[in-house]
RNA sequence: GGUCUGGUAGUUCAGUUGGUUAGAAUACCUGCCUGUCACGCAGGGGGUCGCGAGUUCGAGUCUCGUCCAGACCGCCA
């Protein structure tokens, strides 16, 4: 060993004790006849310090010699402060050096590396290996450490075995884009990496593992945001011989046990929504549970009172802004532009202001008598201070715009606290969904989900309204996990596919393997997928799921320390039986 | 594929209506300083204003194009 201890470890009870210590310079305070390093590692920082009179002219120059970040191999005696620092772990001991080896230089870092750090995202990562030296950032890989420790000791004490599948697999045209690999021995073939173990976990069921785990790397090839990378963390499981209550408990031990370890919170149960619900009265099948503002329907209330945008709307609907009323006509306006902007898509916006004083003010005050609008702010149980909101046009369309708004004001009246948590499962997704694009159904989960019995003769007449066991985990309004109740028999399998337009044909030749095992005794099972990046960045209360990895992707998907993607040698492409377009 | 925002010193940013030698903070270098720990004081070096074209007597500033970064929409079974 290079040290005798760490730079986080010194205690006054250390004193007169000859130690080593190693680590990198964080900063030197150069105080004329004595001069000050500290040094840092992983655990902690332990002053240095070399004094005129007391110190060697060698040890005291050789310590003037050296900048940020070389790494240094220290001994000296631990001394008791003069100066004590009660802000430090290590604060009422300095180290006063004797022996002083350099380990490495280091050029001037490109960024300051203390905790405010003065870099910018590009530059962080570019030299990633040095923003990991900051405390913060080491401390949200620490952060996920620790969840990822606690899921398996959970797991494990459930009986659940983690198995690995394999990385290599089968591009199949359901779902996210594959990222595919060329295969060299079988040219012009391809493997795909998976967008999740899901065959590969369900096979295990059929194999008798009965309960599986996986904390394992998933891949789309589809566009990034803060909370999307293309590779990313899921934690995987699956469970034989249940059913859709049985995950939820299971899962919701998990998620309560991993609040307890890691936050020390103890969660209260989680109460559970319909889809239909969800969407209704908050226009998304992820809601923000941590505020209500619900959604208020008012075609009744509004409707046939000369108003033609609302007459002639399929829906119109409201949310209470309260204490809002104070809202200037300007800040009405510039929230009338921000649900009008591309990316919210609202035609307009009406307000009616319940004033303090009692009066009633609205942009639709001239179709609308003081009883009319008494009745309104009855129906959101107004109170003097409040605003309501209201938009209108085709249902599915006005609900996601005021989801929108509804998150905007619960941002803007401070109802979206990191530190707070609202846990949520919603329950009952419909089983398909129409797309317009290609002109016919997608699984909304994928195609292994299993429909509610009790819909099933729906399946033909109006496959749009049958739902699914299939169940989502929602935290703040974060999608952290989700899963379903699967198809375990062959018939039924059949029939999925058939619906989703595969030929008999296509269905064998991309999921044969599947159907054929569930012929040799597949048992009933069900299973859950948590994405573990954005559980991380949940509990460490951070937007971005980036510096919960390591070495994460940029905006393009790019490596930019590594620098990839990049182009491959025309040998390594001669190999591979690939020609490579680059015209355009 | 689209919308928006940004790109100026090592770094983070300011830069007015187009007008003198492009600034601040911090980092860095030099000197001074015996209790600092965001040390202090004095001095110094440091710029292809992302790139290319255009308008103009004159462009960091205006126009067009392009590249890069970030947020979002589409996309993400």
């Amino acid at each position: 060993m290079l040290r005798t201890h760490t730079c986080g470890e010194l205690r006054i009870s250390n004193v007169n004790e000859t130690v080593t210590l190693c680590g990198w310079v964080q900063k030197t305070r150069d105080k004329g006849g004595m001069l000050w390093v500290d040094l840092r590692d992983r655990y902690g920082i332990t002053q240095l310090i070399v004094e005129e009179g007391v110190s060697t002219e060698a040890v005291i120059e050789s310590l003037r010699g050296v900048g940020r970040e070389f790494v240094l191999q220290i001994t000296g005696k631990v001394t008791e402060r003069e100066a004590k620092n009660d802000k430090m772990a290590t604060g009422d001991i300095e180290l006063l050096v004797e022996d002083i080896k350099v380990l490495n230089p280091a050029k001037l870092p490109p960024f300051l590396i203390e905790d405010k750090t003065d870099g910018g995202d590009e530059l962080r990562m570019k030299y990633r290996y040095l923003d990991l030296r900051r405390n913060p950032v080491r401390e949200k890989l620490r952060l996920r450490h620790k969840i990822g420790s606690a899921t398996r000791s959970f797991l494990d004490n459930k009986d659940f075995i983690e198995v690995e599948t394999p990385v290599l697999i089968k591009s199949t045209p359901e779902g996210a884009r594959d990222f595919v690999v060329p295969s060299r021995m079988n040219q012009g073939e391809f493997y795909a990496l998976p967008q999740s173990p899901q065959t590969f976990k369900q096979l295990l069921m059929v194999s008798g593992f009965d309960r599986y785990y996986q904390i394992v790397k998933c891949f789309r090839d589809e566009d990034l945001r803060a909370d999307r990378q293309p590779e990313f963390t899921q934690i995987d499981c699956e469970m034989s011989f249940v059913e859709q209550e049985d995950i939820l408990n299971m899962f919701e031990g998990l998620i309560r046990h991993l609040f307890k370890v890691v936050k020390n919170i103890d969660l209260a149960e989680v109460p559970r929504m319909d889809y239909a619900d969800a969407m209704k009265f908050y226009g998304s099948d992820k809601p923000d549970t941590r505020f209500d503002m619900k959604f208020v329907e008012l075609n009744d209330l509004v409707q046939n009172k000369g108003f033609g945008i609302f007459d002639a709307a399929e829906l119109v609907v409201g949310i209470n802004a309260t204490g809002c009323a104070s809202y200037t006509r300007k800040e009405v306006d510039k929230l009338t532009e921000w649900v009008k902007r591309p990316q919210v898509g609202a035609k307009g916006m009406v307000y009616l202001k319940y004033n303090e004083d009692g009066s009633t003010k609205s942009s639709a005050d001239k179709f609308y008598s003081e009883e009319d609008k008494k009745a309104i702010l009855e129906r959101f149980d107004a109170k003097p201070g409040d605003m309501i909101l209201m938009l209108s046009g085709e249902t599915n369309t006005v609900r996601k715009q005021l989801n929108e708004l509804r998150l905007e004001m619960g941002q803007r009246l401070g109802l979206r606290d990191p530190n707070k948590f609202s846990v949520l499962w919603v329950l009952d997704f419909p089983l398909l969904e129409f797309d317009e694009e290609s002109n016919r159904w997608h699984a909304m989960h994928h195609p292994f989900t299993s429909p509610k019995p009790e819909d099933m003769d729906l399946i033909n007449s109006d496959p749009g309204a049958v739902r699914a066991n299939a169940y989502d985990m929602v935290i703040n309004g974060t999608e952290v996990g989700g899963g379903s109740v699967r198809i375990f028999e062959k018939p039924l399998q059949q029939r999925m596919f058939d619906l989703l337009g595969f030929t008999p044909e296509e269905a064998e030749a991309q999921f044969g393997f599947l159907m054929s095992a569930f012929e040799y005794g597949a048992p009933p099972h069900a299973g859950i997928a948590f994405g573990f990046d954005r559980l991380c960045s949940l509990f460490g209360g951070v937007e971005s799921i980036r510096d919960f990895i390591a070495f994460p992707k940029n905006n393009s998907g790019r490596d930019v320390m590594i620098d990839s993607p990049s182009a491959i040698s025309n040998e390594q492409l001669g190999e591979l039986g690939i020609d490579v377009n680059t015209a355009e």
